[in-house]
RNA sequence: GGAGAGGUGGCUGAGUGGUCGAAAGCGCCGGUUUGCUAAACCGGUGAAGGGGUCAAACCCUUCCGCAGGUUCAAAUCCUGUCCUCUCCGCCA
């Protein structure tokens, strides 16, 4: 949610934004803003009455209390016609608020000044290349036929299990999994990161307050009995952690790293996207996230980006980094990074992170605040959160660009001590 | 799942239906005293929204888990709901 001052004050600034991401129509600003009339209009006028209201009951008061009922009477049929008026007014404000509200949950974040303006993928700025992508005298192969070859990964038992894109990771693909969480965990917490292992299923308030819902909603797997909802990624329950809270300047900022399983039903997913690893309904996960102050977010995003950043580096795979354009970019962040791995054995990039700063738009909609250490008004903090990493995609990668002729794959040095083993076949 | 108790400001914790946004304490901020620190003393200190102002000052409304209801008037009474705690049952 935007602050209803910056859309008061900026509102040519908001329509730009709209058009530069894509999000939402034209009229938009302009319904807002009518909006914020009707309802300011309507609190004034309800005030105004329940000012009277008040003012004639303090004079009731007193009279009762004297046992002048017949001096009281006259002031309690007034006021029954004031809450009468309160009741209508009433009405009509809730009414003008809600349309408000929803109105603003429509208008997405303002992208910051450095972010390219762009419509499509082509329009992300590479803006760092970092490796060398590995030289085969043979024909590398694709990740899920060396994962068949060692038998690391079940696709099809999974698809009976559950359904397709819910794989049984065994023997050593379930360690290597083990392996790669317990490596990213660590190098969070070298960097600073609180662990924390939060719940997997949400409230409906929380998936608000992450802007999962209503925006996403389709995107995320119901328990309809308890109407709760699992986790598309911890970010939702890890900013969730401060919802409602104010939190002192001294705190900031504060770091929080988790592992979890993701969940998500990629509606409208399909052809060569979702073969293999590439796109999964469930898959494992260590998000970081940061709570920090408004001036420094942007000094946070690039820090969030360099952890994410340091763990594709230590297991040497090449990748490349894009400034995300505003169409490309979501609804919800002002700036965002991607990090994309050289996948050897299907000859393209994936996407293993994706690291973004919201400003105050999650905490806002969260009710996330500090107290400035000069004691003055509660602000809205600034939220970031990146991944370091998404696992199947790395999984994916360590095997592609890690195989040998004979079919067998190394495994990144820095990683073998969590794996026991340093080769696969 | 059954029975009981409770949910009040950053925290602890009072509160008789009517000057209660709410005592007191802690914490925090400012000041006095003071070689330094601490202590002591004095004063200040909730949030959101609307109006007002160059900016303040200031004015108003709402908020005592949440949502309704009774009443001229609700933190206080009634109903529902969520959460916490204790006991019982079930159980990894």
């Amino acid at each position: 949610m935007l602050d209803p001052q910056f859309l008061r004050d900026h509102p040519d600034a908001v329509r730009k934004a709209i058009r530069d991401k894509k999000a939402g129509e034209s009229d938009l600003v302009d319904r807002a803003l009518a909006a914020d009339e009707n309802r300011r209009a309507s609190l004034t006028e309800l005030q105004t009455i329940q000012q009277q209201l008040n003012e004639a009951s303090k004079q009731i008061g007193p009279l009762m209390k004297e046992g002048k009922r017949d001096e009281a009477t006259p002031l309690i049929e007034q006021t029954a016609e004031l809450k009468d008026q309160i009741k209508t007014i009433e009405e009509t404000a809730r009414e003008h608020e809600e349309a408000f509200n929803s109105v603003m949950l429509e208008i997405p974040n303002i992208p910051h000044e450095s972010v390219p303006v762009g419509m499509t993928p082509d329009d992300n700025a590479i803006v760092f290349e970092w490796g060398d992508k590995p030289s085969f005298d043979f024909e590398p192969k694709p990740h899920w036929d060396l994962a068949a070859q060692h038998n690391l990964i079940d696709f099809e038992r999974g698809a009976k299990v559950t359904g397709a894109g819910f794989p049984f990771y065994v023997g050593k693909g379930a360690r290597l999994q083990r392996a790669l969480i317990q490596f990213f965990l660590d190098l969070a917490d070298e960097a600073g990161y609180t662990e924390m292992q939060p719940p997997l299923v949400i409230n409906e308030i929380s998936g608000i307050g992450t802007g999962q819902i209503p925006d996403k909603e389709g995107q995320m797997y119901v328990a309809n009995l308890d109407d709760l909802y699992l986790i598309p990624t911890a970010e939702v329950p890890v900013t969730n952690f401060h919802r409602d809270e104010i939190l002192d300047a001294a705190e900031l900022p504060i770091k929080y790293a988790a592992y979890t399983p993701c969940f998500r039903r990629e509606a409208g997913s399909y052809g060569k996207d979702v073969r293999g690893l590439n796109r999964l309904h469930q898959f494992d996960k260590v998000e970081l996230v940061r709570f920090v102050h408004p001036d420094e977010s942007y000094d946070h995003l690039e820090h969030l980006r360099e952890d994410a950043e340091r763990a594709v580096q230590a297991l040497g795979l090449p990748y490349k980094r894009l400034l995300m354009c505003t169409g490309d970019m979501g609804f919800t962040q002002t700036k965002k990074y991607d990090l994309e791995v050289w996948s050897a054995g299907q000859d393209r990039w994936l996407e293993v992170s994706s690291i973004s700063n919201f400003e105050g738009f999650q905490a806002r909609r969260a009710n996330i605040r500090f107290r400035p250490e000069d004691g003055g008004k509660t602000q809205f903090v600034h939220t970031l959160n990146g991944s370091g990493l998404a696992l199947p995609r790395i999984v994916a990668t360590i095997l592609e660009n890690n195989q040998r002729a004979d079919g067998s794959i190394t495994i990144p040095e820095p990683l073998q001590r969590y794996t026991g083993f340093d080769v696969i076949g």
